[in-house]
DNA sequence: TGTAATATTGTAATCAAATACAATACAGTT
DNA sequence: AACTGTATTGTATTTGATTACAATATTACA
């Protein structure tokens, strides 16, 4: 096990004093006016010694980790998981590099793993955030450290943030299910406050009204994220034997996962019976016997802005907090039924 | 935007050494010697100044960081991503913090990876490592720095590692598909020299020669890792038009589900023209058709596992290297088609 | 040659925490 | 009262790097 060698080490190896190695290996002969021969001495030595700073004592004398922390729902979600990935290409491309954490959607959780990220100086944060959390995202603010939060947000308080229209985006799919002659049309939500999906369930329902149809308390289903499965099951069951709609949608690709699996298990045929349009993406919905419709965000889009942002206040060119709505696309296939 | 507390600033708020706080709140306060009432009053200071002690600091100091880097092919990748939230979970138990990144199969980017978590000094590294990488692991050995490799490792190099036996599950899978009475069976893998794909190549040869079966050099169908979608379809297309194997065994979940969309393409019947089975699983596979028989791996062993025997290493509980390995069993349904 | 101006390089403080060692205080003993 | 021993608390170094400022060397010019 060979030791670490210092910038300390590279001074003594040429005699001169950690200083000047510091000035020349940080590009800052110029400013220093270093000399010429000995910059090119002080490259060649550390080179030799296969010199590599110490990021570390840099960050405490700096103040500045070069590290994101990245607090989503559960990182081995697909839907995380890809974001996290375009994050931490965006990230490395500036240097920087990305912690990880998954919260469960519970608020104790996050809390605990802003403490964790924050005693270990995370430049910033960016956060899919559980419900009930504004009050822990408003402190990061005040703490001046950045943060932007994606997919979910909160109404009202001043953070960056990055999300779809989902109020829109629903209304895009539902209508897609009136147009296609569907008129008893139910939802599958997660019943939680959080702001992308009351705005779900309300684009659901303004669309029907818009439509004239009278919402029915009973199409609308709602599992807990603590047991999908379950809830998914057992509530659906109840809305589908007997068959009480002709339609459903589905507010993300987990619901949709459970509820296909009932779906099929019940024996109800996709798009005759029940015609079905979930949120967001999964290889399931390519196999499915009728391929799914689904609403597509970019996920490419909301970590590049994410992280675009995040970088904006880090180098203090924003001043106001911005609001980027990424695009959302609905990818119409059979399981959405047709027109006649 | 509230500065931060330090040691220094609980000290002064009660008129004592920052040694004193230090011992106290890292509850030492026994080893030295401190008084009861003064440990009482330092704590209560440090609760109401809120303190949160500097982990870079702490770092700095000690030469730990409590941080393991995560190298995978790509996070987004299901099974790296559900790996990464066992190991996510096990490491917070032990205070531990993870950092990630994505080598996508590429050695140069693995080489990086590990160089900027090394210069972050992270404690240990959990690596899926790219192929070609032996020499990389090896450094990392020589640096002292505790290494545990996962899916894939290098024969005789000393490091630890947590794996199945690849050979056994690929033959587990091509005797179900024999016992099925397929007679030319084909299989799908990477074109890299990596130990696990080696493994489940010989593992199917093997299990082919067992049971008489002359195995037929265009049964093997490689697809180079960075273009799986083309490659896969095109070489897929040329065994499959017109059809020369009754059963295909893919050696990996993405590979499986590019395969399985050029076979509907290809309008071929699973099972009956075709019988299939895969490695890993994927939502996918439940709702293809006819579900598809796959070899499950134990992910959240692998992960448990692979955190333990870091752990181990970090506590010097551990003196020659681990080679643990992990179940695999093949779950099966449809798609293998049956006896008769 | 003396002095000012400029070019180079070194010194030392700082970041926040841990800890070996020093220092002081106080009680008990003779 | 002087001394020893133990109980408490403080001082100062260390970790590795950055950087303001000081110091020295060199060159230019009168």
């Amino acid at each position: 096990m060979e030791k670490k060698v210092a910038l300390k080490d590279v001074a003594q190896h040429i005699g001169v004093s950690v200083a000047l190695v510091s000035y020349v290996l940080n590009g800052k002969e110029k400013e220093a006016r270093v000399g010429a021969d000995m910059a090119n001495k002080i490259r060649k030595a550390a080179a030799e010694l296969n010199y590599q700073p110490n990021l570390i004592a840099k960050s405490l004398k700096m103040g500045k980790t070069k590290t994101i922390g990245l607090i989503v729902a559960d990182i081995s979600n697909p839907f995380f998981s890809t974001i996290a990935r375009i994050v931490e290409d965006e990230a490395k491309k500036h240097g920087y590099v990305v912690i990880f954490g998954s919260s469960d959607e519970s608020a104790e959780k996050q809390l605990d793993l802003i403490d964790v990220f924050s005693t270990r100086l995370v430049d910033a944060f960016i956060i899919a955030p559980a419900s009930g959390t504004e009050k822990q995202i408003e402190t990061i603010v005040k703490r001046g450290i950045p943060v932007v939060l994606m997919d979910r947000f909160f109404p009202g308080l001043k953070v960056d943030c990055v999300h779809i229209n989902n109020f829109n985006a629903a209304g895009k799919a539902v209508k897609q299910l009136i147009k296609n002659n569907r008129k008893r049309i139910g939802m599958v939500a997660y019943d939680t406050m959080q702001s992308h999906m009351q705005d779900r369930k309300q684009g659901y329902k303004a669309a029907l009204k818009e439509n004239s149809i009278r919402f029915k308390k009973q199409w609308l289903v709602e599992a807990s994220y603590q047991n999908i499965e379950k809830d998914v099951a057992a509530k659906l069951k109840a809305l589908l034997k007997p068959l009480q709609v002709d339609a459903l949608f589905f507010a993300t690709n987990s619901l949709a996962v459970a509820g296909l699996k009932e779906i099929n298990k019940l024996g109800i045929k996709v798009p005759d019976d029940l015609a079905i349009i979930s949120f967001d993406e999964s290889d399931a919905f390519d196999f499915f016997y009728s391929p799914v419709t689904y609403v597509s965000q970019s996920l490419v889009d909301i970590g590049k802005e994410a992280v675009k942002l995040i970088l904006n206040r880090l180098h203090n060119k924003s001043k106001k907090n911005a609001d980027v709505i990424v695009e959302a696309r609905l990818i119409v296939r059979e399981s959405c039924g047709s027109k006649l």
